[in-house]
DNA sequence: CAGATAATTAGATGATTATCTAACTTTCTA
DNA sequence: TAGAAAGTTAGATAATCATCTAATTATCTG
């Protein structure tokens, strides 16, 4: 997982598109209306989405529908898992932090 | 848990610092040494973390200890979790996308 | 084919951010 | 009390980013 999908991550329209197909796919134009920005500024953001790889897209007809990619998410709750389960704790990895 | 927490997370450098922290506590100057940039900017660094309330900060002497807190990493896990938990899924709160 | 609809790409702009050097603060100690 | 050691704060700068308007692409339909 790389630095793309937390940067991704750090703007609060991107977060609540995720929301939003967290509930099932939708369509750029269906998304879109639910923001108070202009039509290409949300191509920008579900551009920087993808990019990451945190949605995936298809076309039906002049539309295109937005879903999201459960397999990055879920490589970012490992990170942070990871991160933070072992603080302060003598977990199964500790003896790693005492290699050269 | 607010937008500065994931704005925190965006900085290759500020997750390496946490992950480091996960180890156990460790001096400003001690993390310092493990990164290729001046103490200024790894302070800048520190300051956007502790902003966000990701790791507190405690004196001894000259020294000042930094150290995990793993409360507000906690939230963002449940963050992640309820967005990508419920894709495709019809979970207890499914219902509530239907709502007015 | 012409026009309409859905969406993206291009280019510009203002705001935010990561980093640096220089200066300052706090604490210890000889 | 002077100097060193550990950090932070101030101020500047270059890069990145979110947003906008205008133009472009792709698809459908009369």
């Amino acid at each position: 997982m790389n630095n793309e999908v937390f940067k991704a991550l750090a703007d609060p329209t991107r977060r609540e598109i995720l929301r939003l197909l967290g509930r099932g796919e939708q369509s750029a134009g269906q998304l879109a209306e639910q923001f108070d920005m202009t039509k290409p500024s949300m191509s920008h953001h579900f551009s920087v989405l993808k990019q990451a790889d945190l949605i995936q897209s298809r076309r039906e007809g002049q539309q295109i529908f937005y879903s999201l990619n459960t397999t990055v998410l879920e490589d970012v709750v490992t990170w942070l898992w990871d991160v933070f389960a072992r603080d302060g704790e003598l977990s199964r990895d500790a003896a790693r932090s005492k290699l050269p």
